[in-house]
DNA sequence: TTGTTATATTGCAATATTACGATAAACCAA
DNA sequence: TTGGTTTATCGTAATATTGCAATATAACAA
């Protein structure tokens, strides 16, 4: 019926699987990328950086918004986004985990 | 229009989107780490450890299996099925590099 | 052969995602 | 106030995803 069904799965693997949804578009994994590059920047860059519209670049940065892979602070008049990495920390130590059953935190499946 | 525009990103960028895409549903993580607990096993298993029809099932394997995520052995009338910790490995390790700008290999960006 | 078991595929409905033009909202300058 | 700049939201079309019943396929046993 393309109903999700994630009230069927742990809090944890909703949670792994929210952020790897975010990072699962190839523009998005652009946006995080020029952000880490450049430290921090406005929406109005990753517009001329990226090859899409600016209501686009703008959707995309509110799902990386959601699950908390960016942060935006105002400036004035534009928005200054920035990378979260303790949630690619977060995905990173999960996935340590996963497939080298070593990381920097306790086990958490 | 709901076209994406993958071939206006990078081969990297579209690998790791393609690979979190797959890991981007609860039901894929939740299939990921049983094989890991139990190192390998058949699809008829995951049918009776997962809330999911048959069918479904199957059809997440298979988008495990296109990223590479999964391996599949014929094994008489089943399937037996195993992680390949090679695409977990490569998408920490991108993250690695994204967040702490460190890594086992040779920077990817 | 027939029957059983295990998995994949097909077909379809419900929903989600992607992309962008048009427009709105918020802020500052003059 | 008006105008410019920046970002968000709305509306909508195209496409993708999710889930499963029904069915197909493949391998083996009797």
């Amino acid at each position: 019926m393309g109903v999700s069904k994630t009230d069927h799965f742990s809090d944890h693997q909703n949670a792994v699987a929210n952020i790897a949804k975010a990072l699962g578009h190839p523009a998005r994994v652009a946006i995080i990328e020029h952000l880490i590059k450049v430290d921090q920047c406005i929406c109005g860059d990753l517009v001329n950086e990226l090859p899409l519209a600016q209501p686009t670049i703008s959707q995309h940065l509110k799902e990386l918004k959601n699950v908390n892979l960016i942060k935006g602070n105002i400036e004035g008049t534009s928005i200054c986004y920035c990378v979260n990495k303790e949630t690619l920390l977060y995905l990173k130590n999960y996935l340590s985990q996963l497939c080298c059953n070593e990381s920097e935190s306790s086990s958490i499946i």
